[in-house]
DNA sequence: TTAAGTACTGACAAAAATGTAAGTAATGAG
DNA sequence: CTCATTACTTACATTTTTGTCAGTACTTAA
């Protein structure tokens, strides 16, 4: 949870003004945020399927980053009412539109990472 | 400081073995990071230089986030014998390398955050 | 002797992010 | 009636990040 007036949080405000990497980086930059996204560009997926995606988040902290993702606007959830439910996530048209700088970023990482294989 | 055997590290550094981007972001994402990486884009900056282009950011975080640039290997310290001193920062190839995507991922933010003025 | 300038450092505190373990709800199958 | 299935939620604990405030070292100049 986020105080709002702390000096932390006013901070962040602040930059996102003046600087829109640091808005971006904001939006995408949780522990598990780009693992999601990227299990996601190739279209989207149930929650069980996520999470055998990514089998090291656990399953409150998966739920907290979608929750956030879908509150920033970039992935969204839509539940069909069946039992058991079933849940599907993907990418808006403003995470689409991430899809070259996800590229980007992705690209960088492989290339300057220092455990690569040769 | 980082506990080297906590599920938060571990995690972070399996991450990393997957997941590109998640190793990028990991670089450049603290919460100042931007905002220097910024700066140095159109070359070398002293200490003080610095400090007044982020005015916001205590001394003692803004040097935590140099320390942690320069580890990396995106920023390089050059410290000069003088009284009083006088101590450069600037990016290093690697930090260069990083200039195509930093603008796109500034673009992308300045495209979509919600305040922009139109 | 005192002050000014620069680039820090240290002790401490608050806030935020991440993780663990267990439990819930609805329903159809057996 | 019990179990399996799916997508979560809740209470709690730990770890990490960020921030505050005061102080330091060195030398030159007044």
């Amino acid at each position: 949870m986020r105080k709002e007036s702390s000096t932390n949080t006013l901070n962040r405000n602040k930059i996102h003004v003046n600087c829109g990497m640091a808005y971006t980086l904001d939006l995408i930059g949780g522990r598990w945020k780009p693992s999601i996204l990227w299990a996601l560009l190739d279209g989207k997926l149930r929650y069980s399927e996520l999470k055998k995606n990514i089998p090291e988040v656990s399953e409150r902290i998966l739920v907290l980053q979608l929750r956030e993702l879908e509150k920033d606007g970039l992935i969204k959830r839509k539940v069909y009412a069946e039992v058991p439910p079933r849940v599907e996530y993907e990418l808006t048209n403003d995470g689409q539109s991430m899809k070259p700088m996800l590229q980007c970023i992705s690209d960088w990482g492989e290339q300057h990472r220092p455990d690569k294989k040769n």
